[in-house]
DNA sequence: AATATATAACACCTTTTGGTTATATGTCAA
DNA sequence: TTGACATATAACCAAAAGGTGTTATATATT
């Protein structure tokens, strides 16, 4: 997962069901690595890499405090998936109105 | 991209931007494989296998007819995802709602 | 039946992911 | 200032993803 800068965009980031779990995590609140990392039966390392990716897709947002590290949701980020999504609505209300039309007849 | 039945999830399917192409290219109108892969630079057989991880996550549903394929866009499977945002919408209204509070003091 | 075309099924290669462990570096608190 | 704790970084690995091309098979058309 080497990752040089602006890699990950936010499709990517929440293709993986343990980012995905991360994401609710912080619904509950900010969180520290350490919190986050004992939620998950993977080693810290390896959720550190996710929320690197998370925040590369600008889905989470990093604060330094002191010796620790609070995360903190950026939901603003799904933003561009509600939009994505919104141009298949379309579709379907033109599906509905197919229908209706083949009722009508 | 060998694929075991069943592998992918929406989430993982629209996670590749060719994968969210041909969703919206579905969106005018049914198409057989040469035509979709017409729309794209890579071989046939990557678009092709692209169309199989979208079948798999319930995206697209394919039809044969005489010697074509035709492929239709099914829309319903993006509900899963509509429904994952819904949770964070929860989160976005209670910040709104912080704020207010905050002006309000 | 012959031919042209569309899809299916392989085999193969390269890059990216997702994870590991080990080793630093930085910070707090007694 | 030393020990405990939190995060950072590096090196490494296996498996999966994404792509290629080639060959086989099925279907339409003449």
């Amino acid at each position: 997962m080497a990752q040089p800068a602006e890699k990950y965009d936010v499709f990517q980031a929440i293709a993986d069901p343990t980012r995905r779990r991360i994401l609710q995590l912080l619904v509950h609140g900010n969180q520290p690595i350490t919190y986050i990392s004992s939620q998950f039966i993977m080693s810290r390392t390896a959720v550190v890499k996710h929320l690197n990716v998370l925040e590369q897709a600008q889905l989470v947002v990093a604060e330094k405090k002191g010796r620790e590290k609070i995360y903190t949701l950026h939901v603003e980020g799904l933003k561009e998936i509600e939009d994505w999504l919104q141009y298949f609505e379309l579709f379907w209300d033109n599906k509905l109105l197919q229908l209706q039309r083949i009722v009508e007849e």
